[in-house]
Parts: C-alpha cells; sequence; structure tokens
DNA sequence: GGTTGACATGCAACCGGTTGCACAGCATAG
DNA sequence: CTATGCTGTGCAACCGGTTGCATGTCAACC
C-alpha cells in the first residue's frame, strides 16, 4: 500500500516498525526457523505493510553469492544462440538465478572486456563458441567458474556439441548420391566448432575418396555466404557443406542470383539445423542440440558453484544429419 | 601476474601495497583529479600488481549506481527480437552497463516475476512488446525506471513501431494486385502490435473496399502459422497478411503441403522483416525497425536516468513494406 | 612574517544486508 | 537450589567500496 517514493524501504525501517533488532528481520528471510514464529509473523507484517523488499545487491556483497550468472556469446541475432539463450534463461530461472548476456561481435577482446565487465557481479560464466585464446580463458577459469560451450579448454568443464558424426553423415549422403567433388565452406577460425567441422570432412572425404576443398567465410552471415559463391563455383564442385545455416543460406541465395538450380545442380547442406523446416526449399543440415547445450551449460555451472570442486566434466552431445530439400544427386558431368 | 587464488583483491589490500588510505585507491579511480599524479601512478602499479578489479557490487551498494539495466522480451527466439537485443547490447555497452536478459515466454506472470527478480539490482528496465496489463506496468513504473518498446501506456516513455504504416501499404499493394477477400491472422491477444496491425488491416480494407476476415494464431510461431491454413483457405481469401514473419513462414510451409503454389495461388505478407531476404521465395514483409528500437530504448532509459526527470518521450518509427516475391496478381476467379 | 587559500590525503561514517558471538530467560537435570 | 543447556534475540563487525569533512603542507599574498 505504502508506496514510498522511490529506492528502498530497508531492512532498518521494518526492524523499527516492528520493534526488533536489524539482525532479527534479516534471519525472518534467511533463517527463520531461528526466530519464534510470532516474531516472524511480526516482522512479515511490517515489512508487508511498508512494501519491503530484500536487496539483492546488498545481499550479495556481505555474502558473495550474486544469484547471477554471465552468458556470453559472439553474435545473439545468429539464429544458432536464442534457443541456447532461451534455454539457459529458463534452466537458470528454475534456481532463481538471473542472467546477463553479452555479445561480443565475434571479438575476442570485447569477449575479454565483457568478461572483465560481468566479474564482481556474477557467480559463474557462460562462454559460448568463445574467440578468446585458450589462455586467456584459463586465466579467467581460475578467478571464477566457467563453463565451455563448444570449446575445448584442458581442465575446464564444458558441453561440446560434436558437429563431426553429423557431418560425416552429411559426406557420406553427398557420396552416396554420387558427388565426387566438394567444397567445405569455412567458418571463424579461431572457432572450434569450425576445426572440428573441417577435421570431419576432410577426414570423411579422404577415406570415401572424395575431391575435397575449402573456401572461407570468416564470419558465419548471409552476407559472407553469398560472396563465397564465386570461390564455390570455381572449384567445380557439386555439393558444398558449410560451417552453419546462415552461410548455407546465403550459398543459396548466392546459386539462385547465378541461376543455379538446387538440388538440380548443385547440392547445399547446413549445420546446426538453427532454422529448421522455415526455408524453402528446407534446408539439408545437421542437427545442433542448442537448446540441451544452453541448459546443460547452467545446470553444470549451478553444480560446480554448489560443490567448490571444479569438476573437469565434459559433456558430448551427438549429432546426425537431417535431410530436407537441398541435397540431391549429382548432375550428370557435361565437361570436365 | 600473481594469481590470487579465488575471489577478490580489495581495495584495503592496493592501499597498502600502495602505502596510502583506502579513500585514495578509491579515488585514483573515480576522480584521478584530486590527487596528485604521481600518487595514482603509484596506486595504479600497485593495483596492476594485485590484479585489482573494482567490484561492481560494492560500487553500486555505496553509490546506488548499479551500471545494469534488464531487458525482457516474450521470447528471445522469435526471430524478431535478437537483432533488437543485439543492439540494445551494444548501445548499453557504449556507457559501460550490462544488460540482463528476461525472457517471459508469453506469460504475463512470468514477466512479473522477472521485473521483481531484476528489480534491485538494475538501474532500469526497458518491457519489449510486454504482454503485462496497463495497472502492472504502471505499478512498477512508478518504483523505477522504465522504458516500454512496442507498447503504449500513458506517462511512460515508449519506443513504437508504428507498423500502421507498413501494413496499410500492404493492403493497398495487394489491391492493386486485384485481390478482393484477405485474412489477416492476428497474434497475441495482448500484443500492442497485434491490436494495431489488426486495426491498421481493418481501416485500409474498409477504404479499399476489400473483403477482411481474422484467423487467429494467438502465439506467434510456425507451428500456428502452419495450423492457421485450413481456417484462411476456409475463409475463401486469396492473400493473406500474418502477424509477423515466422507465423508467414508457417503458413507458406502449410500452403506448400496443400499444393497451393505462391504467389501463384495465394499471396502471402509477413511482418517485421524478421528473416530478411534469407527465405526461398523470399517474403514480402514490412519493415521492422527493431535494431533502431533496440537502440533508441537503452539511449532514452540512460537519458531518463541521467536526468531524474520522467519525461513521457514517444519515439515512433514508420515502417514500409518491403516487396519481395510471396504477392502477386490475384488468380483468375475460377468460381465462388 | 603571519594569514589565506589551494591542494593532496586521511579519517570515519555510510550503503543494506549477514553472521559469529554474547546474553537473558526459562526449563530441565542432578 | 544450583548447575546445565537450549532457545530467542540483540550487538557489532564485516562485505568492498564511496564521500563529506578535517587535517596538514606549502606557496602566494599583503
Amino acid at each position: 500500500m505504502a508506496a514510498e517514493r522511490k529506492g528502498g524501504v530497508t531492512i532498518s525501517q521494518v526492524a523499527k516498525e516492528a520493534g526488533v533488532a536489524r539482525s532479527s528481520v534479516s534471519r525472518a528471510y534467511t533463517r527463520p526457523d531461528m526466530l519464534s514464529p510470532e516474531t516472524v509473523e511480526r516482522i512479515k507484517a511490517a515489512a508487508g505493510k511498508l512494501g519491503y523488499v530484500p536487496n539483492h545487491t546488498a545481499r550479495a556483497l556481505s555474502t558473495g553469492r550474486y544469484g547471477n550468472v554471465a552468458l556470453i556469446v559472439p553474435d545473439v541475432a545468429n539464429p544458432f544462440f536464442p534457443p541456447m539463450i532461451r534455454a539457459a534463461q529458463v534452466e537458470a530461472d528454475r534456481s532463481d538465478f538471473c542472467v546477463f548476456l553479452g555479445n561480443s561481435d565475434e571479438d575476442p577482446e570485447k569477449e575479454d572486456q565483457l568478461l572483465g565487465r560481468f566479474a564482481g557481479q556474477v557467480e559463474g560464466i557462460i562462454l559460448a563458441s568463445p574467440r578468446l585464446s585458450d589462455e586467456r580463458i584459463a586465466a579467467h577459469a581460475l578467478l571464477r567458474p566457467l563453463v565451455l560451450i563448444n570449446r575445448d579448454v584442458k581442465g575446464i568443464p564444458k558441453v561440446l556439441i560434436d558437429s563431426g558424426t553429423g557431418i560425416a553423415e552429411a559426406t557420406q549422403h553427398l557420396a552416396d548420391f554420387g558427388h565426387r567433388n566438394i567444397v567445405y565452406v569455412s567458418g571463424p577460425s579461431t572457432s572450434w566448432s569450425n576445426k572440428q567441422r573441417r577435421a570431419a570432412v576432410r577426414h570423411a572425404s579422404k577415406k570415401l575418396g572424395l575431391e575435397l576443398s575449402f573456401v572461407s567465410a570468416s564470419v558465419p552471415s548471409f552476407e559472407a555466404g553469398l560472396q563465397a559463391v564465386d570461390a564455390i563455383l570455381a572449384k567445380g564442385a557439386t555439393a558444398a557443406i558449410a560451417f552453419d545455416d546462415v552461410t548455407a543460406q546465403g550459398i543459396l541465395a548466392g546459386l539462385g542470383e547465378r541461376g543455379v538450380s538446387v538440388p538440380g545442380e548443385f547440392s547445399v547442406v547446413g549445420c546446426d539445423d538453427a532454422l529448421g523446416p522455415l526455408t524453402v526449399p528446407s534446408l539439408t543440415t545437421v542437427s545442433s542440440r542448442s537448446i540441451e547445450a544452453g541448459k546443460l551449460a547452467v545446470s553444470l555451472l549451478l553444480e560446480v558453484l554448489g560443490s567448490q570442486a571444479v569438476r573437469d566434466a565434459s559433456y558430448v552431445l551427438e549429432t546426425h544429419l537431417i535431410v530436407r530439400s537441398t541435397t540431391g544427386p549429382a548432375p550428370e558431368r557435361g565437361q570436365s
């Protein structure tokens, strides 16, 4: 009722109103069992009357428990991340934690800055697909609990989405369709996922006797995919596996512009299933499990926070090929 | 260098190391002009040696300036929001603010909870497309600075994306193509944007003499769009304007399943330009300006924080139709 | 040469909670 | 009837900074 202007009703005001000591008010909230039921009642009544709400910040300062975690991603707007962010959010919520979100813009330095800015108001940090060096990551991990997503640094708990399995399936799928010459359109060089995917496609191609070339789209974006098309066609390939779905869509758009039909003349495979069946033609891609990764990362972090023990836990999530409509038989070879 | 175990190098440790008082260390960071240059230098050196980082929380407690803002959205994974979130993030960063992200899952109650949880550790809150009642919003606004996006509550600063202009253009566009019977597929009933769009399409249809019906997709999602298709076709319409792009994509997919060609037999218009030209066929839609909205909302909030004055400011961003490939001439009318 | 004022720094209170410890009151055991 | 222990509450220190005020120093001024 009594909507005091701005700011704050404090513990002292409640204490005075209820005729008890400040410490009793505090305990009424944190350890009510220490007080007689009547006292608790009286305090709660006074608090209600004044509209008292415990101050999160003050509590954090004296207990060291902030009730916050931070999640840092390279690009919020990349459709791979929102579902993950959402899942992390939900999971944190279940334990009454708040989530700070950081966007590094694919920039390692920015990532470092954010890490610093968040420090001191979070209990732990989740770094998703970090672009930072192993050394810096290890340094930060020394200062506070850290969980990685899609990055493998020794001694730090992590959740890895193993796109290798899915990529291998994709390569096999293309080979089955008779493609002999394919391209892998790679993503950020500092991305663990990119390294993993690149290695997987190389390994599978070798095993299957496919000719493989690489084209680089340093940033995973629609535009980068679009711009990669000329280079891709120049390699004489009949199919491409892209670092991610967004890049793949760019490639599709570029092929369309050049009158190359998909999947008739050229096949495209994405990765991360970030767009779902939402596009037409729907994209053949590799499942990502980013939702599980987000959820898992938070619960892993909270677990680490609970038991000081810095468990060097790793969760690995396997992926699989999802065949939709952008892959088909290799075209008959007219000329070289 | 000296990587002290966990937690924190404090101001006191730095003070001892540098041989000065705690207050001087504090001032070396907040008001260096009050100290002699040499002292500042000596303190910074000591701080560097110890690896001192000012504690955000402690500072917030004593100054009341938290350096945090919260952004609450109904669904992070809805592609309309990520670009907005990103823009808000970037803008906040420019002023050294951190961003809490909240996801309400389209649930008013959850929204209320989040508002409560964030209170006490943020200086201000941005509510994007809130599903909460006007009363609750006004109540929260009384307690702390609040900025709304796509919601119009009297006396509260806001950024509105006026999709009305774009929707009117879209209706005109369909009429020009000879469509006489159209459907508006509406979104969440508590959404201000939905009300606005609904009103705009109604108004424009009336003016142009079009027959208009409504189909409801209570939640804006691909599935909801998919499920709305039967109802849409039952209305005998030749074109649909959807509440947003995601719903529109669902409609497109549903039409595809039923063998209805777009734009040959049926035209579809989305709203928000959330997907860009990313899809094939690319979606005719209404621009959203969500990036500007996110940026503007943050700068407006920071401005309100700067000058206590609760400016009842409103920014209105006009929108326009973006014609792509999902609209075309109305089909010849074979039968009724 | 004593006064004045600017400047640099230290002291101590404060922000709003939490928590170890002391203490009073009362019941039970010896 | 005193020793013992438990329970409920208050006191005061502490978390890590910020900030108003007091103090000491030194140069400039009359």
